[in-house]
DNA sequence: GAAAAAAAACTTGCCAGACAAGCGGACAAG
DNA sequence: CTTGTCCGCTTGTCTGGCAAGTTTTTTTTC
């Protein structure tokens, strides 16, 4: 099945993975005008300078500058309208957040968005306590009898554990909480499933994991904001040890 | 000021504002191919099909394709390599987190950010106390001297206060706090300059908020991790409660 | 027959030119 | 002063083409 002249684990290892091409016209025009902005030599609200003027401007064709701009359009850091113009975006930043994760398999990389991933979790499920509704309790105590459920079965449940912690981050009704959440757990889950097929060891459903589960539902379902918090805290730095394990090999 | 035939407030609170345009062929089909692959009609790892393929397929111009790939490529969706074609990420996933913000001027949607933002601070707080180098001290405590003397010059010092709160983001040594924290703390800071012009009232200096930054210096600097966290949810929910009292008018 | 070298077939990166759709201001008519 | 028309400019999309890089096939050579 391995197909030739893919690189193999040996190349991504010796760092010889996808190797870096020079940047493209487009990523060098699209950096330029960025810094541009930002530099405030196309100021915020104002037109960009029309893309045959641009051709001119940086020597490149039309299609290149379209492709940058493009780029910067799908940041929100301008829009355009047809038969007007490209004008910078009133506020003069991007209005969308880029997390480059740049290298899955480093472990400090994944560290640091574990890190940040607790921090998320954990007010998220102060903030569930405080706010949910008795809608969103039946939800979670739904999800958290599903889980039993897998694990009196021997199941992995991964699943099942995946959507109980949305279920609770949901309660927040903050989407960017939700956003986020969901954003940095799908990494952190990918990155250990590829990483090792038994991931049921460090993800996995026991006893012991569920018990930290039932803890935060009882904060939840009291409204014990702190509590939560503690709780979720508490599990998911469990969770972050058991990965610990793994990543010091 | 006023200029002559744009939508005034009435407009806009009508639901008059800018009508949405149809959405453009690149958008079409950017989304397209983005539901195929989340769909799994290109599986992660995969071959995306040749651009004249898909010129085929979908009915439209290389020009338009390579718009469309392009856009997947600056979301880590798709990478391409010349004369080989473009791939499907391993992770099936995009490597950029996307935080649209809608609607700017919507009151709630600023709370949740604000909400965002200061669990995302505290917990910085938290793990600066704990991994704060001698040098990252120093320059903590240089920020907060800095805003004393603005202080006392009776200056509006928000540079200052966002630079202090930016050194003890930097002392956690993680960079997904300091990104998310930029990015978020950028947005209020410049809704409430651009909402109203005497922010100083929201966001200025008083000696009340200095004590609260000593307070929050005085954890970081002893490392206690807990009192770090404390003081700075402290000290973000009073300007969180400042900007309450503006945003219902 | 097998390995190495050369050629061919694709594929992306970039370019030039063209046309339609839409915008903005000028300008004349009422 | 308003209204309607026109014309230049700009973006959205298309067509066709060439260069550079990769993969596959063929040919050559040992």
């Amino acid at each position: 099945m391995a197909k030739a002249g893919m690189p193999d684990d040996r190349d991504v290892a010796a760092g010889r993975g996808p190797l870096d091409r020079p940047p493209s016209l487009v990523d060098k025009l699209a950096q330029r005008l960025q810094a541009d902005i930002r530099a405030g030599r196309y100021p915020p609200g104002s037109r960009l300078p029309a893309e045959q003027t641009m051709c001119a401007l940086y020597r490149v064709s039309r299609a290149t500058v379209r492709e940058a701009v493009g780029r910067l359009k799908h940041d929100g850091l301008v829009a355009s309208r047809q038969g007007a113009g490209a004008f910078i975006a009133e506020s003069g930043l991007p209005a969308v957040f880029r997390l480059d994760i740049a290298d899955f398999s480093d472990a400090q990389e994944i560290r640091n968005i574990v890190e940040l991933l607790i921090a998320v979790e954990a007010a998220a499920s102060e903030h569930a306590a405080r706010r949910r509704t008795a809608g969103d309790l039946e939800i979670i105590r739904a999800r958290l009898e599903a889980m039993q459920t897998a694990i009196d079965r021997n199941e992995p449940g991964v699943d099942e554990d995946l959507t109980f912690h949305r279920s609770i981050i949901e309660a927040t009704h903050n989407p960017f909480f939700c956003d986020l959440s969901d954003f940095l757990d799908q990494r952190v889950r990918r990155f250990i499933r590829t990483a090792r097929a038994n991931s049921a060891r460090f993800l996995g459903l026991t006893q012991a994991v569920q018990g930290e589960h039932q803890a935060i539902f009882a904060a939840i379902a009291s409204g014990d904001g702190p509590g939560a918090r503690a709780a979720a805290e508490r599990h998911l730095l469990n969770a972050a040890a058991r990965l610990e394990l793994y990543l010091e090999r």
